[in-house]
DNA sequence: TGTAGATTGTGACATTTTTCACAATCTTCG
DNA sequence: CGAAGATTGTGAAAAATGTCACAATCTACA
């Protein structure tokens, strides 16, 4: 499993057995609360099967998901590089479970190969580099424009067409693009009106080039 | 000049001097354009003197300020680990004295002190959480809150008061927080009326706590 | 399989924010 | 100094978005 993850795809056999021979598997129920903004704790998380997202929250419980994350992904790895307090919370989105490394353990593994340090410096610049376009759709676009561009970051490609299989609500979707509920229900319709996406149940498919302007 | 820098305060006189000798000095007039977003470029500069701002742009021109920085401070070096474009433009605000150092001359030096790397990434962090704490409060706060966390954010201690010595226009406040010029004038004049902020000239002081649940 | 709980759709209104249009100041620099 | 250009203040109206209140579906799981 651990060999399909990016981030230590370099490692010999036995060291992915040492490295998980040392780390700690554990597996929580939906809706657990993994890791909590502002809290001083340090290891990091590889998910394992499951489903997370990571979040912003408000005094008053209103929340924004900025990533959400599938098996292989990974995070908390921020808290690696300095002691400052975590700077979003975690919470599984189903029953997930994760291989959890401490930091003492990932620093051992990181001294001895330096290329997983490469490997998380570059997902740091990855993440910096999303979070950015992030303020930039929130700063420049109206609730549309910000619709569409997370509605085409989230698709794959599945034979041909543009596919969302994350089962997201619209109240998910309006906390990813900070906006209301009922915003998302009625530019939902409307993309489906137009023809743009089509809703088979929970899976979105993407029919068409999105409306320019948006 | 440049020990004064904390990126490169560990380094020993001679090696400063190895790097600076190495190391362009540009100057460039006000307003002109430094980097430019989606462009290869890989250079890093230190500012040396003068002022610039870091920003997103549209396609109609319309711009984000993400950040504005000052003499010490460093830019670009987002481009020293990965072949990404450029995730942002960056822009004098005064005639600016820049040291530029190539992504080679830097790796090289890089090699050789480790510790810039560990500065380096450290600085990657906090970049990513400020950007976070950002997308924060374009998410949650209105337009009223998003201007006074950026007054906090802007203002230094100076003999027991917080000042913002930043010469700034409403519009650039404006872009700081994704809202119309208009309507940050309307909110510094309630904040100035409220007796929240003064303002000399440019140069703002804020008074007392401002106002809370904003 | 039923049913409680979650999710969605939608109209009517309230609020927030932008836009437009000027007049009034400031600032800069020849 | 003085004029051109930038910046600011402000009202009125338009546009965008949020809120509330339900009814109508879904969905999960006992």
């Amino acid at each position: 499993m651990l060999q399909n993850i990016p981030l230590f795809s370099m490692l010999e056999q036995k060291e992915l057995d040492a490295l998980s021979s040392h780390a700690v598997t554990k597996t929580y129920p939906k809706n657990s609360v993994i890791i909590n903004e502002g809290d001083r704790t340090d290891s990091m998380y590889v998910i394992m099967s499951g489903r997370v997202k990571i979040v912003l929250t408000d005094e008053d419980q209103k929340e924004v998901i900025i990533d959400i994350q599938h098996p292989g992904d990974y995070f908390g790895e921020l808290a690696l590089l300095d002691e400052a307090p975590r700077s979003a919370s975690v919470k599984t989105m189903e029953n997930s479970t994760f291989l959890i490394i401490s930091k003492h353990q990932l620093q051992k593994c990181l001294r001895e190969h330096p290329e997983i340090g490469i490997g998380l410096i570059r997902g740091l610049a990855q993440r910096l580099r999303a979070t950015t376009g992030n303020v930039k759709s929130l700063a420049l676009l109206d609730v549309y424009g910000r619709i569409a561009r997370t509605l085409l970051q989230l698709a794959n490609e599945e034979d041909g067409r543009q596919v969302i299989s994350d089962k997201l609500t619209h109240q998910d979707l309006a906390n990813m693009v900070g906006a209301s509920r009922e915003m998302v229900s009625r530019i939902m319709k409307d993309l489906a009106d137009g023809g743009y996406i089509k809703t088979e149940g929970k899976k979105i498919t993407i029919k068409e080039k999105l409306p320019p302007g948006w």
